[in-house]
DNA sequence: AATTCTTGGCTAACACTGTTAACCAAGAAT
DNA sequence: ATTCTTGGTTAACAGTGTTAGCCAAGAATT
């Protein structure tokens, strides 16, 4: 394992038991037992380790949703779930722009595929139903329904108008 | 207006007009020629201001929602084109926990209120809708649909699964 | 075997961030 | 005439990402 996966391993650790502020230079390197400074003999800067972990969340996601038994129901189950067990990694990968020159060919379209192919193919309900599964999980992580809402009937409402 | 609706009005133009890094205490204090500490006389701390913009933007989307015309589709266009028009501010706005105990009562209610309305007064359609219409918004504004696609056929389609 | 090159660490330092403390002038209130 | 409040100031601190310059150890080359 290189060594600049040994940081996104720490990265991951960090973010997930501490939280988005605590994942800094120094607090990276320190779980390493080496200095900051160090760090960039492996990583070009810190949007680079955000790069990675945003490609290594698409990459978890693409083997969960890929592993969802068939159905819509099933794969927005899918999705939710692997949002909620990794919050933090869900957030950092999806507010901010895909850095696409940073990763590598048809993780994109890999992530992508399982919801392409619940849409039969159309591309544009393919990403209105990303969207929707999207929205509603940024929603309820960044705490905008109301407290105590039902979210279970809000994903099965939503899902109504496109179960064909 | 108040020291501290100035100073949010600041805010709001360095937000647009150079992203959110440039929202730094010395830069609005800058423009308003005075220093940095001196903000803190008017406002609690940076996530104050940010409180604020979110208040803001909250109002400030509500009006314009409730003036679309009727209907399921002007109220989508309604929501997109507020997005696209201050893109930074809907970031900011949704990207963080609703400060509810700083934001006046009744706003996000009033910011709802037109999706409700839509919805025929379901309160998980309403949800549903809210969050196919954010995603929509976030994943465009963080580039993550493919460059070149029709987000036009894409929100039509969506919005397919809705229309009664 | 002797030399050079490369790898991966180090310390020191810089510019910048939000924030606090201590101070002070001017006008308002008593 | 005195005191209090308001809204500014400078100096400073701890923490951030990042660069420069140094150096030891092992690999590679002659």
């Amino acid at each position: 394992m290189s060594r600049r996966d040994e940081i996104l391993d720490v990265a991951v650790a960090v973010l997930e038991e501490q939280g988005p502020d605590a994942v800094t230079m120094r607090e990276l390197a320190a779980r390493m037992g080496i200095r900051a400074p160090s760090l960039y003999k492996h990583v070009r800067d810190k949007d680079d380790i955000l790069a990675g972990l945003q490609e290594r969340a698409l990459i978890d996601m693409a083997r969960h949703l890929a592993a969802a038994e068939p159905g819509l129901g099933a794969l927005a189950d899918a999705y939710r779930s692997w949002a909620m067990a990794h919050p933090r990694l869900y957030e950092v990968a999806t507010r901010r722009p895909l850095a696409r020159e940073r990763i590598a060919p048809g993780v994109e379209s890999a992530a992508a595929a399982p919801i392409v192919a619940a849409a039969g193919g159309d591309e544009h309900l393919a990403r209105a139903l990303w969207a929707l599964a999207h929205g509603l999980v940024d929603l309820e992580l960044s705490n905008r329904f109301p407290p105590g809402a039902d979210l279970d009937a809000t994903w099965r409402k939503a899902l109504t108008g496109f179960e064909k």
